[in-house]
DNA sequence: GCAATGACGCTCT
DNA sequence: CAGAGCGCCATTG
């Protein structure tokens, strides 16, 4: 599997996060099938410019926290898409329990 | 090619 | 719940 096929489903999981929630960087590399690489969809992240289709916004890591230099333009521009989407911080941080994405398998046939 | 680095995560203290 | 340790691996010097 080459770099930028990875690349490419990387920003495909990504792009079915819907708004209002958050899906963590290790959902992502699993979804992608690249189960316990979530440096790399990080990595596949930081190489998107700010502007892109994709909402990398919506991607935060496992503890539900931004991982980005917290004094930097891209934190606080991530945090504040998030919250326009009506996404609550605590701390810093996001419930994930109250808006983590349940993948693509759940969008397609809801629970209840 | 080796070592360091980094938008990460899981386990154990 | 915060930290440390360790695993992971593409990129870069």
């Amino acid at each position: 599997m080459t770099r930028v096929a990875r690349r490419a489903r990387i920003y495909a999981v990504v792009r079915r996060i819907p708004r209002g929630r958050v899906a963590t960087y290790g959902q992502i590399a699993a979804l992608a099938g690249l189960r316990g690489q979530a440096r790399l969809v990080g990595y596949a992240l930081a190489a998107l410019d700010v502007d892109s289709d994709v909402p990398w916004h919506r991607v935060v890591n496992a503890r539900g926290a931004i991982s980005l230099p917290a004094d930097g333009h891209s934190a606080l521009m991530q945090r504040a898409r998030l919250v326009a989407e009506g996404i609550a911080f605590r701390d810093g941080r996001i419930s994930l329990d109250r808006w983590q994405w349940a993948g693509p398998r759940a969008s397609r046939r809801p629970i209840e």
